[in-house]
DNA sequence: ACGCTCGCATCAGGTGGGAAACGG
DNA sequence: CCGTTTCCCACCTGATGCGAGCGT
């Protein structure tokens, strides 16, 4: 329990965060299950306080423009014609059964406002492909509403699977994520109400087919694919207080084929296989029924995260991704192949850590008894089983893969993209997002799953696992005392895993970076960008890339080992700086930033 | 006696694999 | 015929109920 201990010591002393507290409605009275979630092993709700002063931000600050050497590979397919929000249409079927607001003007309203933000047209420009999502950007001006900073929180994972073009089963039962969205949101008026909810859209015009190991496209999408496309936080609505103390997950929700489904409706996600899909975030400012709040400046935010992007598939196609999904989905363990040697180890190696080490884990889902812990666990530690020996003719040969492996190395990279605010002046380009600079490594570099011939040990996990933000929020798991001590008390961020905390050999750079946020003169994002500009060179780049280009080339392991390969792509960089990639002393938590995606609305 | 904690057993539900069924 | 979808299976996780043990 070092790092809750030192987590909640760190941020309890805050008396407006105590203040705020009592003033949450969700810990004032009207959601037991919240409040029993945040004192819960005492770890009080200021853990994740977010003084009001420090929150601001700076507009200027929050300018895409003056950072983002990082361009997503997201973009976001509108077809003409097709009304995007549908799915609004779909709002009243599903409302969560409470807490939502069951007045019917509620729902017009929430509707309203979230088409509000929309453009009639195309918010998003058809896919591309390419081009700069930053210059394309159309940057709103900072007003005075909140801006919200959404981080993906396990991003790691998702860029994993992303390398391989994530897939997603549908069912006509539903099928949950994996893996599943989980936030942290910041930027939140504390005792403003918002709705929170997930949207998936479609995320280009073509139909996919998965031949010669690779996704290639096969025609148009069918545009006129129905049902519902969003799924309402349960939790919804509820203060930005308690929205931005604890992650935001989305691990119920869930995806089918099924367009006449009737039953569950607010816990499904209708799709179509073989399309490709786009997961959006929305954050709707309400009044405390659940209407929107027309008096806000800020109505609806919206935010995309490319790497969070799927082929809903009914059965899947890529090896590769089989392999991650039953190595990192504990439900799947059934079908790891070493299963046992992996969880009958010693407590002291084992990957994971027990539950009762994992307090923050139960803070995720409401209910005191309720524990995500494994699964979140497994959605951050890469515990990956090892000599597994994966053949098969449907095994994707390298072109499959979608990221170079420096773009997942924490040290190397930040991630910040601006969110579209819908009720801002973003419109069809504001939230062009392309892969441009991920381009060259996604056609270059095809990085490769299977690498793992140098990552067979053990512990291997915990070379991953140490690095990830959400041990943090699994604070216990040991091994970060070192990142403890390297988060500013006074860092809005810092109960989380601090973007630049997390990368200790750029903390004489970041550091300064840090106070020149909190003390509302600097940007940190802007910070970060530059330290991403040079945190990796080209040079470096493709020596990693040539590296993991090598181990592939291993025949130790066969794309079986993709998981390990996976780690050792982002933390490759960190093994060279810290020659026990597997130490169990808190590594250099260079990675932080590597487990967040870090966005903000402009 | 009462309340609390812990461990065990049970069951619902989630997982991917594989074969069969379906459909263009 | 081939690609896609559906269904069932074995295995696993996680929630829950129950009883034993312990402290007050």
């Amino acid at each position: 329990m070092l790092g809750g201990e030192g987590e909640s010591s760190t941020f309890s002393s805050t008396k407006e965060a105590a203040d705020e507290r009592r003033k949450s409605p969700a810990v004032d009275g009207d959601d037991p299950a919240a409040r029993s979630r945040y004192t819960e092993h005492g770890m009080g709700a200021d853990r994740y306080y977010l003084p009001p002063a420090v929150s601001k931000q700076n507009p200027e600050a929050a300018n895409p423009c003056s950072f983002l050497p990082y361009t997503p590979s997201g973009t976001v397919y509108t077809p003409s014609g097709a009304g995007r929000y549908a799915s609004s249409l779909h709002l009243g079927s599903v409302l969560p059964p409470a807490g939502f607001s069951p007045s019917t003007a509620g729902r017009s309203h929430f509707s309203s406002a979230y088409q509000l933000g929309q453009s009639p047209g195309c918010i998003y420009p058809p896919y591309t492909g390419s081009g700069s999502a930053l210059s394309n950007m159309t940057l709103p001006t900072g007003g005075p509403g909140m801006r919200a900073q959404v981080y993906l929180c396990n991003r790691p994972l998702w860029l994993k699977f992303h390398r391989h073009q994530t897939e997603m089963i549908i069912t006509k039962q539903g099928r949950r994520m994996f893996p599943f969205l989980s936030f942290n949101i910041a930027g939140l008026s504390l005792t403003a109400h918002y709705n929170v909810f997930v949207e998936v859209v479609l995320a280009d015009p073509n139909h996919w087919r998965f031949q010669g190991g690779k996704w290639v496209t096969c025609g148009k999408a069918d545009n006129s694919s129905q049902g519902n496309k969003v799924y309402i936080h349960p939790e919804s609505p509820n203060t930005g207080a308690h929205w931005m103390r604890q992650e935001i997950s989305f691990s119920k929700l869930k995806l089918t084929n099924n367009k006449g489904t009737s039953h569950n409706t607010s816990q499904m996600i209708v799709l179509q296989s073989l399309h490709k899909y786009q997961p959006r975030l929305h954050i709707v400012e309400v009044t405390e029924d659940g209407v929107e709040d027309i008096n806000s400046d800020v109505k609806t935010q919206s935010f995309t995260f490319p790497e969070t992007q799927f082929i809903a598939v009914t059965a899947y196609q890529n090896t590769d991704i089989t392999q991650l999904k039953i190595d990192h989905n504990p439900f799947a363990k059934g079908f790891r192949d070493n299963y046992d040697s992996m969880y009958t180890a010693p407590e002291n190696d084992r990957l994971t850590p027990s539950p009762t080490d994992c307090p923050r884990a139960h803070q995720i889902v409401p209910g005191a008894r309720y524990t995500m812990q494994p699964l979140f666990q497994d959605q951050f530690v890469n515990n990956p089983p090892q000599n597994r020996f994966y053949n098969s003719e449907r095994a994707v040969p390298q072109t499959t893969s979608l990221l170079s492996p420096q773009t997942e190395d924490g040290a190397s990279q930040r991630w910040f993209v601006t969110s579209m605010q819908q009720g801002g002046n973003s419109t069809s380009t504001s939230n062009k997002l392309d892969l441009t600079p991920y381009e060259g490594e996604y056609s270059s570099s095809l990085l490769p799953y299977g690498i793992k011939s140098l990552s067979m040990q053990t512990s291997h996990a915990l070379s991953y696992y140490p690095d990830s933000p959400f041990t943090t929020m699994s604070a216990g798991w040991g091994s970060r005392a070192a990142y403890q001590r390297k988060v500013t008390p006074s860092l809005p961020w810092s109960p989380r895993p601090s973007p630049t905390a997390g990368f200790p050999e750029d903390s004489d750079k970041v550091k300064p970076q840090i106070e020149e946020e909190v003390n509302g003169s600097g940007s940190l994002i802007s910070s970060w960008t530059e330290t991403q500009a040079s945190a990796l060179g080209l040079d470096k780049a493709d020596s990693y890339s040539t590296a993991c280009k090598r181990r592939r080339l291993s025949l130790n392991g066969p794309s079986t080992e993709d998981s390990p390969a996976d780690i050792k792509c982002e933390d490759l960089a960190s093994a060279a700086t810290n020659s026990s990639s597997y130490s169990k002393e808190p590594p250099p938590s260079k990675g932080m930033a590597a487990y967040y995606s870090f966005y903000t609305n402009p």
